[in-house]
DNA sequence: ACTTTCTTGTTGCAATTGCAACATTTTACA
DNA sequence: TGTAAAATGTTGCAATTGCAACAAGAAAGT
């Protein structure tokens, strides 16, 4: 996957570091990134932790917006983050580089060779996130509980080409992620088992069945 | 809205469409584009027009996956397009410019200054795309049709700042665009109807409700 | 190790939704 | 202008889902 600083010297970075107004920061696990995103069109770039974009009704139901990992970027332009219904939050001990986005665009070293490099990768990054963004779409489109997780199976499985699925969190969080009820969840997850396409052992789930099927 | 060749002169235009080995095709309404996106890794960039991605599922559901309109890019690297269910159709008569992405990573122009141009309305472009399908998301994450159609009008009344709502295609379209079945999409627009929330003629979909209530 | 908190499993029930079928209206186009 | 095709409105019904409530199990913290 591509990195932000990819093919860029330790010595350029620093330098474009600099003429971005870059800052560093580091956040303890469950901490509020709320105040920093709001002020001004920044974006963040996740240089290691796990932060989630958290929605969460007036009548109480949570969704999974975002997942961000490392080297995954947000920001007030490039986030859902519109009003008091959203919370940005650490999930991991995170650190995060900010950066002024307006600086992207107009800063001095525009011609300089480490500041292509950097606007190349940036394209890569925004180019995964799209897909990424593309994948949530598909699973989110089907009408079923059953098909959005067969979808969201299909894709793990394309993604690492095996059999075994390890949920990254819990089953609560991705129903949350799904936006489908937990119980309702479970309860599909339940006759998939039963119908012995899947197998599911802790946070692991085997498919049982061969991905051309569905 | 930002273009692909915003400041960027009509000659260096010229060269850097030669660079990139870009090339130009006009389209008829209702054709498909499967062919031009499947070999390697393009990008399209319609500079006139409007298309859709569909897709239909092998019981028949039909689904707006991206709507895509003047100014905006497609491609394999950055659509949904993986398989037979998907395609991709004109909706009126279509200009578009095909590139081939690697290129844009790797020409010989990239010192110049209106390669320089380009990469930064290409950004400009993703991150607008990002915030579209963020958009999409937060509809596709609602629970309820009402929900969905409130938030999709939301979006709308927010861009507009109108609460006059002109649907761009029919409600058929809609519907598969929010992904819900069309009759239950409006039983539910004749609840909004008698709750005295909407009013619809034709196309036109009139809030009668003040946003901050919802 | 013990207690508390979080997660998972389960179930009944009401509400919502998808589906099918058909009537009516509008639009496209020959 | 007339006819076919597409879009919209409507309804009954079965299937799916969300919600609430609670039991059981796992994980975290002290």
């Amino acid at each position: 996957m591509t990195k932000i600083f990819d093919n860029i010297s330790p010595r350029n970075k620093e330098k474009l570091l600099l003429s971005l107004g870059a800052h560093n920061f580091t956040f303890t696990k469950d901490t509020s990134l709320q105040s920093f995103v709001k002020e001004g069109n920044i974006i963040g770039i996740i240089t290691k932790g796990y932060v989630q974009i958290i929605r969460t009704d007036h009548n109480g139901t949570r969704t999974i917006i975002e997942e961000l990992e490392e080297e995954d970027i947000f920001g007030s332009n490039i986030s859902s983050l519109k009003n008091k219904e959203y919370n940005i939050i650490t999930k991991e001990d995170t650190e995060i580089i900010f950066i002024d986005y307006e600086k992207i665009l107009t800063c001095d070293d525009t011609s300089k060779s480490y500041y292509i490099e950097f606007t190349k990768n940036l394209l890569e990054i925004f180019t995964t996130k799209i897909n990424e963004k593309n994948e949530r779409i598909e699973i989110l489109t089907k009408k079923t509980i059953r098909n959005k997780l067969l979808e969201y199976f299909s894709i793990i499985f394309k993604k690492h080409n095996s059999k075994y699925i390890y949920l990254p969190n819990t089953f609560t969080d991705l129903a949350d992620y799904l936006a489908i009820d937990r119980s309702a969840m479970t309860r599909e997850l339940k006759n998939l088992k039963e119908e012995g396409l899947i197998e599911i052992k802790g946070k692991r789930i085997t498919l049982l069945y061969n991905d051309n099927w569905i």
